[in-house]
DNA sequence: CTAATATATCAAGATAACTTGTTATGTCAA
DNA sequence: TTGACATAACAAGTTATCTTGATATATTAG
C-alpha cells in the first residue's frame, strides 16, 4: 500500500499531476456518473486493460478514486474529499486581491 | 506567439500540467505577493536563470502568468482569470451528489 | 561605442511518464 | 478441477519533461 508522507507542495503536485492526463480525465468524467468496474471503463474508453490499470493506479495513489473488490470485478468510484482538497489548493493559490506590493529592481 | 486551439480536455491538461511542478508552484506562491521580475525570482528561488525562464514559459503558455517588459527587466504577475478557470474545471469534475446510478456487470 | 546586465532560447543529456505486450493472481462457471 | 474471465503488475520501448550550460538579443550605463 503506497502510503508516502507528503509535504504540502508534494501533495499538490501529486494531485495536479494526476489530473493532467487525458485518459485520467476521461476516467473521472465517467466515474462522475457513479461507480464503474474496470471492464466497463475499458469498453467505454476503448483502452487497453493494462493502460487503464496504470491510470487507475495513479488516480488511486493520489486519493482521487477508491476501489471496491466484488468477486472478480473491481469497482472504482470518485472520492469527493479529494475534490474538496483540490479546490482548497486552488483557492489558496489565487492571487490576493490587494495591491502590487514591493516593486523589485528597476 | 504560441496560440493553439484547445479542446476542453486539452485545456484542462495544460492547466493542471502547469501546476504539477514544484518550481512552478513556488513561482506562483511568490507572485501571489505581487508582480516580480525574473531576477528576483531567480534570487529568491535560487534557481538557474534558464530554468526559471523555462518554467515561466510553461506558466505563461498556460495563461497562468503574464509578463510586462520594462527596460531590461521583465515582470511577471499572476492572471486571476486563470484561477477562476481552474476552479470552474475542478467544480465541473466533482462527483454529482446523486446516487450510484447504473450498476455495471456483476 | 563598448561592456555589463536581464532575459530568452537552444542543444544535449538525464529523468520521468506513458504505452504495449506479457505474465501472474484470483474468482467463477462448467 | 479445468478453463475462462477480470484485473494487476512487470518489462521494454517510446515519448515527454526537466536541467544544465552555452549562446543570442535587447537594453542601459559609462
Amino acid at each position: 500500500m503506497a502510503t508516502v508522507v507528503h509535504s504540502r507542495a508534494d501533495r499538490a503536485i501529486e494531485l495536479f499531476h494526476a489530473l493532467s492526463d487525458e485518459t485520467r480525465l476521461e476516467i473521472i468524467e465517467l466515474l462522475r456518473k457513479g461507480e464503474r468496474c474496470v471492464c466497463e471503463l475499458t469498453d467505454t474508453l476503448d483502452a487497453a486493460q493494462s493502460r487503464l490499470s496504470f491510470h487507475l493506479r495513479v488516480l488511486k495513489d493520489a486519493g482521487i478514486v477508491r476501489d471496491r473488490k466484488d468477486g472478480r470485478w473491481v469497482h472504482y468510484e470518485l472520492v469527493p474529499d479529494a475534490f474538496e482538497e483540490i479546490e482548497t489548493l486552488v483557492t489558496e493559490m489565487k492571487p490576493r486581491v490587494v495591491g502590487q506590493a514591493t516593486n523589485c529592481c528597476a
